[in-house]
DNA sequence: TCCCTTTGCTAAATCGGATTAGCGATGCGA
DNA sequence: TCGCATCGCTAATCCGATTTAGCAAAGGGA
């Protein structure tokens, strides 16, 4: 604060050369453009001293492009699920030495075409336009420059590259679950299901999970016996998903659309008496913290935040590298958190 | 993309006047510098026509400001408790036409330096330096310009405001809460107290909570009953906690110093049947998502992310404006979550 | 009619670097 | 000794705005 900050001039003049010469030792130039050794050196032993460090406002002038990059969401920053996406897109933007601008548009297409306009006028290299929830987005006509999706599909074909995770294989990993436990009857669906038209509106994440997990199940000959939907899954609504389905049948194994349903789902078995996982064995979605909270712990398939996040920035860097195939979707692995949730069935 | 950016001498072209004339229009100065009105119109429609808008980088370069500030946090971005702090500060900054660069330091100092350095670089016109938890941390000796510390206080005295819950009052009305539900024994304490040298390191919250708690219950006559500690604030601590109290206590009230602990609290209760609010009150603090997910729902004070963050990015102005008194420290309210974990005794 | 003020606008410098074009000195061959 | 290439470095321009200083024309008073 106090003094001014040490300029390209002032370290030019430190080491009696000019700024041209100063510049090219400082980025990496001289070697090409014939600095003597000596004078190199005197230049960077100079910035040392005054511990020079270029303004990247003044780079970002000159050259057209920021190092930095913009992080757009509908309100993912804020989401307590999806922070990690954040995370992950942080740390490998700094492992490319990028800085990260975020903004929530709250849905609101007004506000999202201020923000990119705010962005825009930063010069920003690029831009990851995410959702929290997985779904498909209108991807706004003026993504002047590289952008990537993140967490959402385009609503009309589009060029730009989509960073997803693999639902569809995470389905199938949660029928594998229960399957491989032993179970083959008495497999009920909570949160959707159990045909693939029984989805709450808008959610990618559970037709695509129900559709990897009716794809094994009935390859290994296995019917689901039976499901409820939920409009939206949280925890009061998968409460009284189950309850009703307790009322008429007797679950061998739960596969719930995601964790806060599973929750509920607990709640609904506790009440009747059903213990987990000695009478009925419950799989289920996304990885929330509260699946390792709640007794017993649950068995769960994790939504790779972190990874989507990690992606999110390696793709765009691939799609300012021009090395991208135009609207290409890029699938994450969603592993499987095996806990204590699941028993075997002989 | 396609086309450039519509530039100052563009839009001094089209409105066939001088740069200086069409930047004196478009920053408002026009009156004050005698730009006839006719002439002033004839920029503002071709500034409208064309889609004029100022390139930020390079108005940074020649004001020296950016109307952009960073938020360095510990790892507040990604924890999904404090997500909410992030979306404060977005809003209160984008309301003032300012944008938010995020960075994570991981606790790790050569990270931090590197990630001021880059803020600088690009001259951000303030700083948030926040903290995941409440603490004390070791500020920084390179903040150049204004600064203020969110949901953190300065390690050893310092200049720069402090914004942070107020977690003394919020240990009162969490003790008000119980003795205006009438209870005036069998209060018991859980992850931290009942003395106030019980309490896991580290922690502003559990010792200042306790202290709160302890001056409404200590003013009302009554006396804790007991207590018990967890090192960190874990359901499954919380837990171990609360059923090694109930082998030598029949609490008839528990005040948890968090949420995650009062759900192991829950479940400790739950399996010695106790019922919750019919046999034990629970209060808690923090408000996290599973506070309104458990049942019954819990009774807790919140902990005000949002609030926080909008107050961070306001108190920041006030100091960029040179209106704020160095050192000061703003406590933000606590506000009860009155829920069902709580019963009234006669 | 002359001089001074006011009006209305612009030329030029500036911010801090990157980059292009080129200049003087030296070395070498003929 | 001359001409030319090479070496080592620098002057000048540019990026896109803001800002200072000042110019030309019109108006007003003596």
């Amino acid at each position: 604060m106090s003094r001014r900050r040490v300029t390209l001039a002032d370290l030019a003049q430190a080491a009696g050369v000019s700024r041209t010469t100063a510049s090219l030792v400082m980025t990496g130039r001289a070697r090409e453009l014939r600095i003597s050794h000596d004078v190199e050196q005197r230049v960077l032993r100079a910035a040392d001293e005054l511990g020079y460090r270029p303004n990247a406002v003044s780079v970002g002038l000159r050259t057209g492009t920021s190092r930095t990059i913009g992080f757009v969401s509908d309100t993912v920053a804020t989401s307590r699920l999806a922070g990690d996406m954040i995370k992950g897109a942080l740390e490998a933007a700094r492992e490319r030495g990028v800085m990260l601008f975020i903004g929530e548009t709250e849905g609101d297409p007004e506000l999202e075409r201020g923000l990119l306009h705010a962005m825009h006028d930063r010069q920003v290299d690029g831009l990851i336009l995410a959702a929290m929830y997985t779904r498909t987005i209108k991807v706004p006509k003026d993504v002047g420059g590289p952008a990537v999706l993140l967490n959402a599909l385009p609503k009309t074909p589009s060029d730009l590259p989509s960073i997803v995770p693999d639902e569809v294989e995470a389905g199938r990993a949660a029928a594998r679950v229960l399957l491989d436990a032993g179970h083959r009857d008495g497999i009920y669906t909570i949160g959707a299901g159990p045909a693939l038209r029984n989805v709450p509106p808008q959610s990618v994440a559970a037709v695509e999970r129900l559709v990897g997990i009716r794809e094994v199940l009935g390859e290994a000959g296995v019917k689901i016996a039976g499901g409820r939907m939920c409009v939206d899954w949280l925890p009061e609504l998968g409460f009284a998903a189950t309850a009703d389905l307790l009322k008429k049948h007797r679950p061998k194994a739960l596969i719930c659309l995601n964790d806060r349903v599973a929750l509920g789902a607990y709640q609904a078995l506790g009440d009747v008496g059903l213990d987990v996982p000695g009478d009925v064995s419950v799989v289920s979605f996304d990885d929330h913290p509260i699946a390792s909270w709640i007794r017993p712990k649950l068995t769960t398939v994790a939504l790779p935040y972190y990874e989507l996040g990690r992606k999110a920035v390696e793709v765009l860097f691939a799609q300012m590298g021009e090395e991208a195939k135009p609207g290409e979707v890029h699938r994450v692995a969603m592993p499987v958190m095996h806990r204590d949730s699941v028993a075997t069935r002989s």
